[in-house]
DNA sequence: CGAATTCATGAAATCGTTTTCATAAATCGA
DNA sequence: TCGATTTATGAAAACGATTTCATGAATTCG
């Protein structure tokens, strides 16, 4: 494989000169540069990147933290985001972390090490005062989750208004035995986020609640198979069930009527993301605007990276829409 | 950033022993080791990435190229390919070519500036000629794909045999008027071998075909939407369809019943892959061991990467199982 | 006991690119 | 005509880590 020094003595030219022509920077004669690019052609030359890396302090690379690939959410941000990326001439290195905070930190070497120039974060599984000494490697950006105090560029939705407006709905259709299910929403903020939009609209309309209305950790569909086993073990199941995705909310559909339940007469099912499944399963649900976090997100990552600026707080909300279909 | 040098100096000793310490090379006392360690901490070191590299010529990274990473198949291949990546100590690219032959010769690049130490193709776009040179580059593993001359390790499915079963069932079922729905089998390699298997399938039984019974580019949930909206203006329509894919399979089964006809008695339906959303949908499907394909491709990645020995054709061939359900 | 080998540590070179500094020639404007 | 500025090209240094080669001390073996 041939360097800069190959190219240079086919050139009759010095290494400095060579540079210049492929960095196209002033003072170079046009004959000299026709040699150069003769030259680099017939050695088949590219720059060798570990040392580019190396002379610019630069990566071009950018890390995006989802928990899991092939749940749609976030394979839908990721696909815009490495589109993005693109576009603006960086990789996208991939980091599963599967929920898991020793998983996350081992990633936050990637941006101590300067493997990558900045990192996204879709999902967090640490504390943020665990992550925050990290920004003094490079930029963080934080995408669909929420940190209070994090001096960082944060692309979110009010997950608030979304737990509200999904149940407002249910409500609105003259539910008033109302299930919530969601992740863990003692450590992720939107779980938590959403239980208080839907307590609100619950204490709103002065319904009463039961502890045993409240499901737990469902995040697939298999979870949500799992979660109607659970309801219909119930003397007194809710008439209506909020869930925090549409996998969630599908499981729920299939299970109940396999069961025999009428959805949604015997009982209504909401989900969360207006996924391709919502429509094959005809789930009402709460849509996220995927491609504008992801671009916005991208987009911010990209301006810290080049900005080389200290990260300040900087805080984009995205709206909220109910797609309504037949499970409610 | 503290460098080498900046521990070499606190610990009072050359650099040359602050390698040897951090890359546990022998001839080094323990006393000097603690020293080093005891620096190193309180620096709050660690090594440049981009140097390592330089030095090391070695980048442990890998890129993977999908067309999109919201495909389920794909979204799933990647998401275990990541994790058996993670776990020798590599990083994963994410490189989505979206079907064209130019973004998948942009990524190519990658490989010949020296930014990752192989790549993995999951679907290729362009002539294998035209690929084929940058295995000086670096290893190249196929998966997913098939190309019959190239000399490097291939991870694959007998389509021709998925095409087969699929449709054997159908025909053992009584159908006799069979459609085929699938990518491009013109470009892909993969739906030209499954269109093979289905044809075989066909002339075995002595079956009638008509060219109108075959769709085209059909990829997404939409697309099979589309596809039924083709079909059903069909005079003679077939009774069962063989499709490439779950989602194209889901998209046509929702798409049927909201015309009022019945899944499998008016129109039988076949997918391909066994994504939760077969489960969901009720479908019948030719299930691809998509977790062995991708943890075979790394294995074989990572192999080819250590050996540094110029890539020899090596073929996995994976079995592929009809999952029966109620949609034939 | 002495030669050979192993152990311990460090200086310089290396990986390949880009920038800084140096030098000389050409050009411009007073 | 001359001083200042611009143009053109190259050598050396820089980025930061690891390896090669060098040197001297300690140990081993015949």
């Amino acid at each position: 494989m041939a360097t800069i020094q190959d190219v240079a003595k086919l050139a009759g030219l010095s290494r400095t000169t060579v540079s210049r022509v492929i960095n196209q920077h002033p003072y170079v004669t046009e004959e000299k540069k026709r040699l150069v690019s003769k030259a680099m052609e017939e050695l088949n030359y590219v720059p060798n990147s570990s040392a580019r890396r190396l002379r610019r302090q630069q990566t071009e690379t950018i890390a995006v933290y989802v928990p899991r690939i092939t749940n749609p959410f976030f394979s839908h941000l990721v696909e815009v985001m490495e589109k993005e990326a693109g576009k603006k001439g960086y990789q996208l290195i991939l980091c599963q972390t599967r929920y898991k905070k020793e998983q996350e930190r081992n990633f936050l070497e990637l941006l101590k090490t300067k493997q990558v120039d900045g990192l996204i974060l879709t999902s967090i599984e640490n504390d943020w005062g665990q992550i925050e000494p990290y920004l003094s490697y490079g930029p963080i950006v934080v995408c669909n989750e929420y940190t209070d105090t994090a001096e960082v560029p944060i692309v979110f939705l009010n997950q608030i208004e979304g737990g509200y407006i999904g149940t407002k709905h249910l409500i609105d259709k003259g539910y008033t035995k109302l299930g919530f299910c969601s992740g863990d929403h003692k450590s992720s903020r939107v779980a938590y986020d959403r239980k208080v939009g839907f307590l609100k609209a619950v204490e709103e309309a002065g319904l009463l609640m039961k502890d045993e209305w409240f499901f737990r950790n469902a995040y697939s569909v298999q979870d949500g198979l799992n979660t109607f086993k659970a309801l219909e073990k119930l003397d007194d199941p809710p008439q209506a069930l909020f869930t925090g995705s549409d996998e969630v909310a599908a499981g729920l559909v299939k299970a109940a009527k396999d069961a025999g339940w009428r959805v949604p007469e015997d009982l209504a099912i909401i989900g969360f993301d207006n996924q391709p499944l919502a429509e094959l399963m005809e789930l009402t649900t709460v849509e996220q605007p995927i491609e504008t976090i992801a671009r916005n997100a991208m987009e911010l990552m990209i301006e810290s990276i080049q900005s080389k600026r200290r990260p300040v707080r900087k805080e984009v909300i995205l709206p909220l829409r109910l797609i309504e279909r037949t499970s409610t």
